[in-house]
DNA sequence: GGTGCCGATCAATCATAGCT
DNA sequence: CAGCTATGATTGATCGGCAC
């Protein structure tokens, strides 16, 4: 169990304790949403996009079909839901990793649908 | 934008705030690994047995406690020294415990 | 030389808990 | 009870690594 050295402190000691480390620097790129290629549609890049719950449907049922997609049936989804295919891509990748972890821990009791209280 | 999204996708989140002692565990835990407050995947896991909780819930509570830490340093500076002097104590009492071993095996 | 996937993380946001 | 903050969870998207 070595140490920490520090990494950076640029301040004052004003306190002796809470410095300024490097993972409280880390700042992320702001996301490059391209949009689909017509028109401005889609995100005015750097922001979040909220999926539709049109879109969120028709990626999960795709979802049940295949965990994996294809290229072809990529590019299809994309156009069908007006989302990049990187969108799309990224959508299927988190929802895998969703799907891992509601296996991995929640595979317990899932009793009391009905009454509750 | 359909504010009628959640109401039962979203009834889910009946979130529940963790036992004092829990998030006491989890705050011991940050504070003194602040240079570094990303636990391991087995340390996680003893984190989560001794809080009773997730791993899920583990990995939620530093992911919140980094970014909210890093975003309002000031505002966590009180609660920082708090656990840094709790730990202090902890190994004060330790040093002692070990000067006195020493002592009383020395002769 | 890319490209996709995984694992962990970020960062913004949601919805609620709980205090004043 | 309203208004506010604190907090757990969700999620689109990033980062670093690895395999192909």
């Amino acid at each position: 169990l070595s140490e920490d050295k520090e990494s950076s402190c640029g301040s004052e000691t004003s306190t002796p304790t809470a410095r300024t480390f490097d993972w409280m620097k880390v700042k992320r790129n702001p996301p490059k949403t391209a949009k689909v290629s017509e028109l401005g549609l889609g995100a005015p890049s750097g922001l979040r996009t909220n999926f539709t719950t049109r879109q969120l449907t028709e990626l999960e049922k795709e979802f049940h079909f295949n965990k994996y997609l294809s290229r072809a049936r990529r590019v299809e989804i994309a156009a069908t839901l007006e989302l990049n295919e990187t969108q799309v891509k990224i959508w299927f990748q988190n929802r895998r990793m969703k799907q891992k972890k509601r296996e991995r821990e929640g595979g317990r009791v899932l009793p009391a649908p009905p009454g509750c209280p | 934008v359909m504010i009628l999204r959640s109401r039962f996708l979203d009834a889910r989140r009946k979130r529940r705030n963790f036992s004092k002692q829990a998030t006491e565990i989890l705050n011991e835990y940050f504070y003194s690994h602040l240079s570094n407050p990303y636990p391991s995947e087995e340390a996680k896991e003893e984190l989560a047995k001794k809080c009773s909780i997730t791993v899920s819930q583990v990995s939620n509570w530093f992911g919140n406690k980094r970014i909210r830490y890093k975003k309002n340093i000031g505002k966590f500076q009180e609660e920082a020294n708090l656990y840094a002097a709790k730990t202090a104590v902890t190994a004060a009492h330790a040093v002692a415990a070990a000067v006195q071993n020493n002592q009383t095996n020395s002769p």
